[in-house]
DNA sequence: CGCATTAGTTGTACGGCTGAACTATTGCGT
DNA sequence: ACGCAATAGTTCAGCCGTACAACTAATGCG
């Protein structure tokens, strides 16, 4: 089930989440908040009475707050079950589904795609289109996705929901004050503002790095609040999750892992720097080093390594070594104590296991005391896109009196 | 002048600062805070009225606020200056001197020292006892360091002055949430709970390391208020700071950049693996490159440098070299466009900075349209005191109804 | 010297939370 | 079947903090 926490947010934490004056009505806009994320944030329903004693506000506070928020559908009142003991029964609360609704959006270097998820945290619908988009043009491109979103969001409406807002999954650096995108090489974009060319009209549009919405998505499951996200798509991304909030650095341009140096006497990298990681744990270099060809699919290095191929095991393995020892330096400059392997690696992790691990144990200062765990990643193919509108989902949680 | 922002805080950012339910004093409270930050953030005082448009606070509401924050000496009434327009004459507001302080304290290989800072920022008084604390023992140390500090606290309190709080730095691995010091190679010391060695009863004290402190008292300036802090002492310590909020990870240990992998087929460090940054820019490796001894004074490099002599020359372009790499993994990493560089790199910036300003722009990744900048730390030689000292007090400015 | 102007204070109105008393609905013992 | 205990949810007077407007205070200027 999805389970919300306390503020994942793209905007910084140090977002003046209440530098403005508090009047009255603040008072009732954050125990609205508060009411709603006590019902969201409980693992099972739970009564007026139940929210009250879990907040700390009077019965009669919370009785008020939860009817403004049944009235808004936000929350429903489920069918009350069997009582076991003495007294009125509780009329359990619960997230109200296909009600309000969040769009996630993706470009990505194979594919398209929009999902809608509801507060329940079910995907409602869900559009993935192929193509290659590799040298694309994002002015093509990106009304197409607008288009299959205008889709949704009718199919949507037309049934009675609201679309709070979408988030849109691009591979590149992502300012996420702006909005822009600098770069994203394997679209061979640069300098787009992509909101505008979507062509959706007033809905808030928030753009951000696919690894960074993907880890995201990684939340929904029983992970540590803390963690760092890795993933091998067509380039290694990277995002940093600490305490349920994700760390975007001054602009949201952090996790660039690929390019961390492994060994400077090592390969040139297409940066034009000498040895990054991306030489070593990229997909290509992986296909390359196991004797396949670079466009091969994942699976095919799977069939050479469940047949105990030399030359793949030892690409694998090689590459093992790299992304140990470009997490331990991660590990040492963030601090996270674990270390989520999406895209590829979620595939590779039996045969690169041991090595990451090794290399976290020799190199990362803490791991005396403090072993780093490596965990596969939960969240299937599309979890930038479930993790985009799961964020959009979070906003309407943190502010719900602008939906009652 | 001492520039109070929103929120310097070793408390990870998601503290949920608001978790509990709102009540009606919660209002007074929370505007306390704005109003009280207003005044300490304004360059030049501000009157209630100025502080009533700048919040957007009622000029009613504003006047019984201040005179709470003026009745409980955060805030006093200044003397009215000439007025030069029509109208009654404003009263000008500012931070109380010598009334509320807050108290640093350090432990570094070479000196014990604690220094008490009043809300303007001045430092009311600091004492630093030199000394030799390579190989000491926590339980002889630490209660010196209290002596002195309980010192301080008698003579700030016989002049009438309420100690807020103290911030103690450590050169070591130090955890955020519990203030245990896990490792501190320098002084040779491991797993100590240093609060209650220091005997200084019920006073509030928080632990942290030394660099993450140092960095914070460059917010004291106009840096950026997000920036990359990296000194040499006898380690090499960083700090994170992102919109002026220091970044701590899970745990604050992160900053380890002193261990990062500048060539794998380097040199083998302490720490047991082979071309860590330490072994390239560490203030032992640079002496010892320089043909110096390597305990000798940094002026004695410095001297060098000036001669134009070869091997110091050679030694302080290679750690240029292996610094900048290391940094622009660094950034690479966390994504902040301003590196501070403090310690023994201040004073060595005039030799480093083309070598590691050439490989930030050569490996960032987002240098081309966002070039990383590279400054020298403004603040003096017991930065860490300080910092942590304004600390305090910023907790103070926090929640300021604790002390009205 | 009076008027315009700005700073700060006083008093009433209003909104939101609280606590206590109330109603509603169940289980359980007799 | 009935009443009592127990728990859920609602109603209402009281309190508290802010807003707004009218007030007083203190200055410059013609």
């Amino acid at each position: 089930m999805l389970r919300y926490s306390q503020g994942v947010t793209l905007d910084p934490p140090t977002t003046p989440r209440g530098a403005a004056a508090a009047r009255q009505h603040s008072l009732r806009e954050r125990n609205l908040e508060l009411v709603a994320r006590a019902v969201f944030e409980s693992p099972e329903p739970l009564s007026r009475a139940d929210v009250a004693t879990s907040t700390g506000l009077a019965r009669a506070t919370v009785s008020t707050l939860v009817d403004r928020l049944v009235a808004g559908r936000l929350l429903t009142e489920l069918p009350p079950v069997a009582a076991q003991r003495a007294g009125r029964p509780a009329v359990p609360l619960a997230p109200a589904a296909r009600s309000v609704v969040g769009l996630g959006l993706e470009v990505n270097v194979d594919y398209l795609g929009a999902s809608v998820m509801d507060l329940t945290g079910d995907t409602v619908d869900e559009r993935v289109v192929p193509g290659a988009f590799h040298d694309s043009d994002p002015a093509t491109v990106l009304p197409r996705l607008g288009a299959l979103a205008q889709d949704l969001i009718a199919d949507a409406e037309a049934e009675g929901m609201r679309v709070a807002g979408a988030r849109l999954a691009l591979p590149g650096l992502v300012d996420a004050r702006t909005g822009l995108l600098q770069v994203a090489p394997n679209l061979g974009w640069s300098s787009v503002a992509p909101v505008p060319l979507l062509g959706l009209g007033d809905l808030p549009v928030d753009v951000a790095n696919e690894a960074k919405l993907a880890a995201l998505a990684e939340l929904t499951g029983d992970v540590s609040p803390s963690f760092l996200y890795v993933s091998a798509d067509v380039g290694i991304g990277a995002a940093v999750v600490v305490d349920r909030h994700l760390f975007l650095g001054e602009r949201g341009w952090n996790g660039e892992i690929g390019h961390v140096v492994v060994d400077p006497s090592g390969p040139r990298c297409s940066c034009g720097a000498f040895g990054c990681l991306e030489q070593y744990a990229g997909k290509e270099a992986l296909m390359k080093g196991a004797g396949l060809a670079v466009d091969a699919p994942l699976e095919a290095l799977v069939h050479a390594l469940q047949a105990h191929d030399d030359g793949a095991v030892g690409a694998v393995r090689q590459a093992g070594a790299a992304l140990g020892s470009a997490l331990a330096d991660f590990v040492n400059l963030v601090d996270v104590g674990t270390i989520v392997l999406g895209g590829a690696y979620t595939t590779l992790l039996p045969w690169l296991r041991d090595d990451v691990r090794a290399l976290l144990a020799e190199r990362v200062l803490s791991a005396p005391f403090a072993p780093v765990e490596v965990q596969a990643a939960e969240a299937g193919p599309y979890a930038a896109m479930a993790g985009g509108a799961r964020e959009v989902l979070r906003d309407v949680l943190a502010s719900p009196a602008d939906w009652v």
